[in-house]
DNA sequence: TCAAATCATTCAATGCATGAATGATTCGCA
DNA sequence: TGCGAATCATTCATGCATTGAATGATTTGA
């Protein structure tokens, strides 16, 4: 047991996690700027690729975002002609998002800058370490409610 | 095989860990707030504890924040009375912080807080899986050149 | 010795996110 | 059937963290 020196917050999961993903955020934002998208904008895409939710109360509930913000995403994704809004027909308050053909394009070639962001970022990892990484997070994502890549949603 | 579904986005290390990063970051802050601190006001402490810098633009290097926010955050630890602040006789530009005795005692505060945190949000993990990811954000993290929990400062 | 560089600090500006207020619609109940 | 309360989306003002530019003090190098 070499390691010794420091204190417990820094080797705590939540700490790490925190500082870490704060990196890994700005490393991904810094990707997809480009196409005029932000980490949460992809979060709102993938929430709906997910099934997970449809009005936008339950997309902000799924976030954990106040219901305004999903407006301001939606709004953005719209223009940008990645999302449908439809005023739900049994429920006229109810406004439901659903990806459009292009929506789901551009969710592709966020995949593709992710993964190569993935191949930066953990560039120290091996395959099989990577893979143990993504499953770990994975179940602490399904904990979390979030929509985990192990879930079919169909 | 049977993980089917979503698409890379969501199982990419860079997008879950951001996602996942935000949500401790949050249960951590929320834990510490009664004490009047901040996740980044503990980030600093932990880094005058790893002795990884003393002077703040040094600080603001490893934390890869500007300056100026180290000076706020550091203005809230001597008011709290968790640093000492010093002009290096040798340049008397340079302040230099260290952590006072209370600072330490603060920080050991953090750390139990910071693993009751972990018992929370990893609650799913068994202790060796927990030991695993542990270990693999530590050689994430010693690659973002972050003060490393195996690296003995001293 | 003096101009340029360096460090800390202040200050104004930016951007993300929230909560309260508003309007439209639906629901429960008398 | 009708009416008040609840629900959903939206707008707006506000708060808060963070940044970059401007300022002042000190050091360095020529």
């Amino acid at each position: 047991m070499l390691s010794v020196a420091l204190g417990k917050v820094n080797s705590s999961v939540v700490f790490r996690l925190g500082v870490l993903g704060a990196m890994a955020t700005d490393l991904f934002a810094a990707r997809i700027e480009a196409h005029e998208l932000k980490p949460k904008h992809v979060g709102l895409m993938v929430v709906l690729d997910a099934g997970r939710a449809s009005s936008q109360l339950e997309i902000a509930g799924v976030m954990g975002v106040a219901p305004s913000l999903v407006v301001a995403l939606a709004d953005r994704l719209q223009k940008l002609g990645a999302i449908e809004r439809v005023r739900d027909p049994a429920d006229r308050r109810r406004q439901v998002l659903t990806l459009t053909e292009h929506g789901r394009e551009l969710l592709a070639v966020c995949e593709e800058l992710a993964q190569s962001a993935d191949a930066e970022f953990a560039a120290d990892l091996t395959a099989a370490e990577s893979a143990v990484l993504t499953g770990l997070l994975d179940r602490l994502a399904a904990r979390q409610g979030l929509p985990s890549a192990s879930n079919d949603p169909k």
